[in-house]
DNA sequence: GAAAAATTGTAGCCCCTGCTACAATTCGCC
DNA sequence: GGCGAATTGTAGCAGGGGCTACAATTTTTC
């Protein structure tokens, strides 16, 4: 199948997708945790995720040597510029998603559950099928 | 948005989905590669995935102790019952998931990289729809 | 304003997945 | 049969992401 890419290929991109699962779904819920509380903190994080408080430390921490986060010791997190960027490109994406596997009739639940993980794994490419689909199936849904 | 459940259902089934994510990959590949050599040794895996060897040998102790694989040193690598289940599984979601992208439009190079990763994050309710919706764009097709 | 509670940080542990370097074994070929 | 190549195994390293236990700091409460 498909014969001019190689397996590897694929597991490669899987690899590097999932290396930046962890940065999109931080800067995303801090942005979301800012605009709901007012501020950020790494507790917020911590219970939003259902880990530990110090894997949220360590998360941080990297994405603080990425350029995505700042904060001063015992302070609440702050997004730089690249990290509400990033927020804003993972609501996207994240939005699309949803709203198609909803549009193909996935329930609620069940939507959000798989959203979270397929977000990750969907190219540019697909993203737009995604789209025209979701508006192709909402116009058809008289039939 | 989806009273009932909680942000952190979503995440914990992700790091889940993940775990599992290593085991589907590596006994679909090792079935694959038995059907198309008749065995499948470390370093077939190795090319396929294009990791070193000793990434391999070290996921494959794992498979073992999960009971999903057995051999002996030095010699090719063989599934279990239940290694070779989820290897079928593993490819019968994984037709569904690439199927499906191709029906809604995405061209075989994107679809073959992102089933990859997609693959594991669809819940059973999820599949079933991308089922039914390849088969109505199917008959759509003239449209 | 001090004690208690909440939050954050740090030390140290685990497993998974990646690697290089080097040793052991098997395979292929003369 | 043996030698070189291919393959597999092992030692030791790194980073990501998970944890508990305990210390430090901030916030809340009285
Ligand atoms: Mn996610
Ligand atoms: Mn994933
Ligand atoms: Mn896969
Ligand atoms: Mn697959």
């Amino acid at each position: 199948m498909t014969s001019r890419h190689t397996f590897s290929d694929r597991h490669r991109r899987t690899r590097s997708d999932h290396a930046q699962e962890t940065a999109a779904d931080y800067v995303e819920a801090i942005d979301d945790i800012q605009a709901a509380e007012g501020r950020c903190r790494v507790i917020d994080l911590a219970r939003r995720f259902d880990v530990s408080h110090v894997t949220v430390t360590k998360a941080i921490a990297r994405l603080k040597r990425e350029g995505l986060v700042t904060s001063e010791p015992y302070r609440p997190l702050e997004l730089t510029e690249a990290g509400r960027q990033l927020a804003a490109k993972a609501r996207r994406t994240h939005t699309i998603v949803y709203e198609f596997l909803r549009a193909i009739g996935v329930s609620e639940q069940v939507a959000a559950i798989d959203t979270e993980g397929i977000e990750h794994h969907v190219s540019r490419q697909t993203l737009d099928c995604f789209l025209e689909l979701t508006q192709r199936l909402r116009g058809d849904q008289s039939a």
